[in-house]
DNA sequence: CTGTGTGCAAACACTTTGCAGGTGT
DNA sequence: ACACCTGCAAAGTGTTTGCACACAG
């Protein structure tokens, strides 16, 4: 799916920058910070411009946020796009990517009594493959 | 178990601070956020030094801490202090309250060939059973 | 006494807001 | 034409750093 397309389905306006996002998005093999996603743009956007844009972006699901520590914001296609369900997350602590483990739903807890879940996150830290594979050399 | 004997153990000096922040997390029902500590604290103490002993507690496992949305850092006593094991985390959408969910055990999830896992992090979101209570008043 | 913790001030980074002007439909 | 998006400036918030002094062991 193209990012116009998406765009023209959530009855958002095509503007350079969220196309531009959308499509970094789509392509990158992981999820991307702000500023990885503005280096892979050919345009030079405001920040406020950019968080803006994340914003809409998340509220219509087309994107999602993933926050490791409190201090890494990555951004990733949603769900919602690529019609796969919840998934979880692997943050690898030597090259301090973030990627969708889209193989890896997300299980089922079971809650104490009166508890009801509307969302749940999974976050794995560890060695991605392609650490390992460097430390083996 | 008290605060001093858990600073003893870990070779940290007694300081009034890290005593208190102890004390407040050990007999809190919930993961409290820094102010939430700081106003439960007789002393008056500088932010930064909070932001210190936070660090330092964490780095000896005494307590951890848990992100919600980029936004909100709570803090609660950790496992190895606890001797429970890794558990998922539950934050209320209602009263923002954030809980350890001690008898909800992290699962184990399977992971691509290559990864390795050190640590899984569970944030389920949703409504407690105090807010549901309240709601169907 | 010595190393470490604390408080203050300042710096820093990330994010949000207000407003004027530009752009998509 | 109108609503909404953008860029700039500024403010807000959470967190970190440097330094002098205080305190625990």
């Amino acid at each position: 799916m193209k990012a116009i397309e998406i765009l023209n389905i959530h009855n958002l306006k095509r503007t350079s920058c969220r196309e531009g996002i959308i499509e970094v998005v789509i392509t990158a093999k992981q999820a991307l910070s702000e500023n990885e996603i503005r280096e892979r743009l050919a345009g030079n956007y405001d920040r406020t411009t950019f968080y803006r844009s994340f914003k809409t972006l998340e509220e219509h699901k087309i994107i999602h946020k993933i926050v490791v520590d409190n201090q890494l914001v990555k951004y990733a296609l949603d769900n919602a796009v690529t019609h796969k369900n919840e998934h979880a997350h692997f943050y690898c602590n030597e090259c301090n990517t973030v990627k969708c483990l889209e193989n890896v739903p997300v299980q089922q807890y079971q809650l104490p009594d009166g508890y009801f879940d509307v969302e749940t996150e999974v976050l794995i830290k560890g060695t991605c493959a392609n650490c390992k594979n460097q430390a083996s050399n």
